[in-house]
This record gives structure tokens, C-alpha cells and sequence, in this order.
DNA sequence: TTGTATGCGTTATCAA
DNA sequence: TTGATAACGCATACAA
């Protein structure tokens, strides 16, 4: 009909007071049997359900958890902001969704501050940042109270969250003892660099490639659009005659595969975060699975437990990846 | 700090109303350059925006638009949630986005209320969703001035709706066009069943099959893994000697992808969506193309044109589709 | 042009 | 155990 049920409606139909309503959505005891199954008669009669926001309004908080995706057309992202929501959702807390919008600014990447702003005008009871945000500015203004984690990112100068992320080093790590056991040297790193996440898979790969005595060549490809810029810096990198090349993740990977196609190369290719469609037997791109389920187990039992939040503020948490092999690095092998 | 600035400390540091300030962030004029100075200043200085939700609670509305997104898991979804709030954005207009959680009860899709009655709180002043639900009973006590739009789904029994979405008849013609224009007729259409878009892309195959004088063979899948069960609906189709096979969509497409690659099969093959990952050289798959940028730019005109949406209200508006023609239908073509 | 009062739907405080 | 009342942050009719 015209308008959502009340609170007013309730009571007006049950007979009773509008607080005594509150108190039946409210707590468990503390009503008296008879009421509480005239209210709960009545609410249901004109399917009455609260006004979480209202009450948010009222009462400065609201149980639910917000959720900041950093980039809608990342897949990794959305299915792991849905995968959370789930997680949640089947513990009974609901979980509002929101993008960060990104726009460039003379050549910096800014973030709109109003979708932030939306989300915590909803006065949520705490925060999940999914994704690597250029930029903090919108969260800074916020109350201490207010738990936030940040996943599948590095923290950045978001001092006061906990951050849950892959352990890019030992993803690196798995990467490189996989590519020398089978006799590779000569690799090239390709990816994207100046936002947060590509700078810590850069840093790790040149760690691990220093720890593997492997010379490190770096190919950069743009931020946006991966699988496009793959290809073109797919051509560039294969000019240096590499056995294998390194992907800052699958799509990249996926551009870089188009270039293998075109110039009919055999070198070895590896990606990042297990995305399906590497595991399509045309593509079969060994990778990086960067163990979904156990970060949101993580950020799960960090949201759930104040306490538990309070003692690891500010750290980061990493999590342990796992090595997915497939035909794009056993060419080689074959031999 | 400890909580947001309100109207309230922004009045007090100005030394005027609080209703004044209010006037100054609603209207153009009305209010005295010099006080409007003053109470920007004050604002600014305390870092003051307005809780967008609470004057939603007191104005009954509030120039956002809620996206209700159907399935997360959809790339196609997520993708085009994210153009149109974009769209949205480049006009001003704030997007507010939710998913609809699905549960299964009883071999019944049923979505979950609550996401969309938190949605419904915050007192958006339109509504779309994108996908199809399988279930409308949430949206059923929703005030009829609210203007609904679907995208990328029938009506189903959201009679009050606008619905813009791809002309499936008009697709499927354009598939069967080429198909028999290789010489393809034993063809087999692989594709789930029982949802909505579903059913509509099913109806508008077999139409078509019959106009084009072709036996109508259906392969079923599951609604949900698309790629998983388009692989085992692959190996099925198979047995049937087809020379051409008809996806529901991309995803299912690359599953049945896999079972050629299996077989070691040649058959033709299209997918629907245009998804990226067909453009890829070791996919390359023949699709069908939805328009979005068309979808969207409908979108955006009905939902900033109050008189435009009235007129339509209860009306379907079908947007013409294109085919991309690549190298999973062209191995027939080259014999 | 500016300030006051009231209410949106809810919760919190106090009295009864 | 229950009900009246104020307040959350804001918008609006009305008075000044």
C-alpha cells in the first residue's frame, strides 16, 4: 500500500503503547506474554518490519556492516564482498554494500567521498574496506569506535584497521621455487604499478627474484582494464626473450596469453588470485589462489569479537596462499 | 573525531538557526549572502555534510537510487550495476547498491526480504534492479508513487515496473541467421532452466528454431555454476552429433567449451553477453552482444523523467542486440 | 530574510 | 510491566 507499517500503526491495532512495541523488537523479556503475542499478532497482520535507519537515528548505531567495494569490475572483488555477506548474513547480520567511486585527477587517483559519506551517515557498526583505495581522506573523520577492516589490500595510511591479506611474499615465493624446479631463469614480471596492491606484489616479486638470484625485469602495464593492457605489454615483454613471465594476476595474464597467441610462443605464464576462468581447460593458467575462504573466516571473527579487534588494530594479517598449477607453466616440463 | 558534525554545531559556530542552515545546504535562495557565507564557513571549518538518511526520514525522500543487483556472482550484473551508477553520477545522482540474497527453500528460489527492506528504509526516490528475481513478494508493500525499472530480466509479476532489456527473439534470429548461413541445422540449444531470463531466452530459441525450420533440441544445466554444468550439459549435447550448439550464456558457453576440448570436438558454438573473457584469442567465442551502453542511456532517461516513466509504467522496452562474430562459429565456415 | 515549532520512526528515560 | 515524553538530525509550515 501506500506506505511502510509503523511502529504507531502496531500499536494503534494491538492496543498498546508505542514503547511497548520497541520493547517486543527490542528484547527478549521484559513484556509480558499476553502483549507480546498481541503485538507480535498485529505486526505481522500488517507486515510490519522496523526501520533499521530510524532506529540507527535514534540510537547511533545499527547493527549491520558496511562494505566499501574498491572496484565493481574487479570479479576477486564482488565475489568476495558477496562471499562476506553470506558469511554474515548467516550469523543474522546484514551487510549494506556500497562502490568507492574512483575518478583521476591530474593524474591521481581520487576517491568520491559522498558514497562513503552515504554509507556511514547509516551509522553502521563497523566496516569492511574490500580492495586497495588510493586514497583515505573520506575516513577520516571517522569515529574511533568504529571497527574497520580492510581486506585483499595492505592497509596503507589507514592506521587505526586491521588489514587480512594474502602473504604476497610467500605467494612469490611458490611462484619462483615452481618456475626453477623447472628450469626457468630468464623471467619477466608483468603488471601494473602506483596503486597500493600492485606495489606490494612488485616489491614481493623483487624480493623473491633477489632471494632466487633471478635477475628481475619488470614490464608495467596501465591499472585499469588488465586484460587489455596485458596484451600490449604481453608484446614488449616477450622482446626480451623470457622462458617465463610473471602476471600481477589473471587478467593481466589473460591479455598476456592473447600475446603468446599471436606470436605463437610457448613461454611459461603464471597469474594471480585463481579467478574460474583459469581454470577453463583452453586457458589452464597456473596461479594464485589467495585462500578466499579462509580470509573471510578471518574478517569474521575479527567483526564478531570487539575484543579480539581492539588487540590486533593496526596489524596486518596474512594470510597463506596456495600454488594452482596448470598447462601454462608445463610446457617446459614436457621437454 | 568522536561523532560527525550536525546541523546543530554548524548553527552554533555560525550564531545562527539551525533552520537557516538547513535552507542554506536545500536551497539556491532565500537566504542573505552574508549568512550564507557564514554558514558555509562554519561548515567547512567543522568538516560538516549533511546525514543524507535522516533527512530522508523527515522529507520522505531522498535523490538517490537504490540498485538492487540479483546475483553478485553475475559479472554481467555487477558490470552493469556499476555503468549505471556511473551514468548516474555523471548527472549528480547518488547510487545506492544492494544485493538480493538468494536462499533455496524447498527446491523454491526465495530471496531474502531483508536486504531489500533495509534498501526500501532508506527512502530512495527510484528503484532498479538489475537481474531477475524469482521472487517480488518484498517489493509488494512499496508505495506506488515509487518509480521501479528492471534491467536485464522480464517484468515477471512486477506489474508496475518499466523492464529494458535485450530483444531475445530478435537475438536468437541473429544467432540461427549465421548458424544456417554456415550450413549449421542440427543444432542443439544448451541452457538452464525454470528462471526467468532463463525461460525467456528458452521461448525465444525454440520461436525462432521453428521460423527457421529447425528441429528444437534443449539441453538443460543448472541455473547456478554456469561453467560447471555448461561442461557436463556439453558432453551430453555431444552425444546428440550436433554441428552447432546454442548457449544460454557466455559462462555456460566456455563450459561446453571445455567439453569440446575434450572430445576433441569442432562444433560450432555461440554464448549470449559478451562477456570479456570471449574476446580472448584462445576463446573467441561468437555472442551476442546486449547493448548496455544503450540499456543504460534508457535507463538514465526514465529514471530522471518523472512524466516519461509514468507513460510507460507496466511497458517493456526492448533494446536491439548485435552478434560478434568470432572464431567458435568460423571452423565450418573455413572447410 | 530569519527563527520557532513540529514531526519523520525509532529508542531511551523516567514515572506510574 | 507499561506508558508518556523527549530526542536523534533534519525539513517544512508558519510566524516574526
Amino acid at each position: 500500500m501506500a506506505n511502510r507499517p509503523t511502529i504507531h500503526d502496531v500499536a494503534e491495532r494491538a492496543g498498546v503503547s508505542k514503547s511497548l512495541v520497541a520493547l517486543v523488537f527490542k528484547q527478549e523479556s521484559g513484556v509480558s506474554a499476553k502483549r507480546r503475542e498481541l503485538v507480535m499478532q498485529a505486526a505481522k497482520e500488517l507486515g510490519y518490519t522496523p526501520n533499521a535507519f530510524a532506529s540507527a537515528l535514534r540510537s547511533g548505531n545499527n547493527g549491520f556492516i558496511g562494505i566499501v567495494v574498491a572496484d565493481f569490475h574487479n570479479p576477486l572483488f564482488t565475489e568476495f564482498a558477496d562471499l562476506a555477506r553470506q558469511a554474515f548474513a548467516a550469523r543474522g547480520i546484514f551487510c549494506f554494500i556500497a562502490t568507492a567511486s574512483i575518478s583521476i585527477e591530474d593524474g591521481v587517483e581520487r576517491i568520491d567521498p559522498v558514497p562513503i559519506q552515504h554509507m556511514l551517515d547509516l551509522k553502521p557498526s563497523s566496516l569492511l574496506i574490500v580492495g586497495g583505495l588510493a586514497d583515505h581522506t573520506p575516513f577520516k573523520n571517522i569515529s574511533d569506535k568504529l571497527p574497520i577492516v580492510q581486506v585483499l589490500s595492505s592497509k596503507g595510511d589507514l592506521k587505526r584497521a586491521v588489514s587480512v591479506r594474502c602473504n604476497e611474499e610467500r605467494a612469490m615465493k611458490l611462484v619462483l621455487d615452481h618456475l626453477q624446479s623447472l628450469g626457468h631463469s630468464n623471467i619477466v614480471y608483468i603488471g601494473p604499478a602506483g596503486e597500493r596492491v600492485a606495489e606490494d606484489r612488485r616489491r614481493a616479486y623483487q624480493s623473491q627474484a633477489k632471494k632466487h638470484k633471478i635477475k628481475t625485469h619488470m614490464v608495467s602495464t596501465n591499472i585499469s582494464k588488465n586484460e587489455e593492457s596485458g596484451l600490449a605489454a604481453g608484446l614488449i615483454a616477450l622482446q626480451l626473450n623470457p622462458t617465463a613471465l610473471v602476471c600481477f594476476n589473471d587478467n593481466v595474464a589473460f591479455g598476456v596469453q592473447d600475446a603468446l597467441a599471436r606470436k605463437k610462443s610457448k613461454v611459461a605464464l603464471t597469474g594471480f588470485d585463481n579467478t574460474f576462468f583459469g581454470n577453463l581447460e583452453r586457458i589452464s593458467l597456473t596461479t594464485i589462489d589467495q585462500n578466499k575462504a579462509l580470509i573471510v573466516d578471518k574478517v569474521v571473527e575479527l567483526l564478531s569479537d570487539a575484543k579480539l579487534f581492539a588487540s590486533l588494530r593496526g596489524e596486518e594479517i596474512l594470510i597463506e596462499p596456495n600454488l594452482v598449477v596448470r598447462e601454462s607453466t608445463a610446457s617446459l616440463q614436457k621437454r
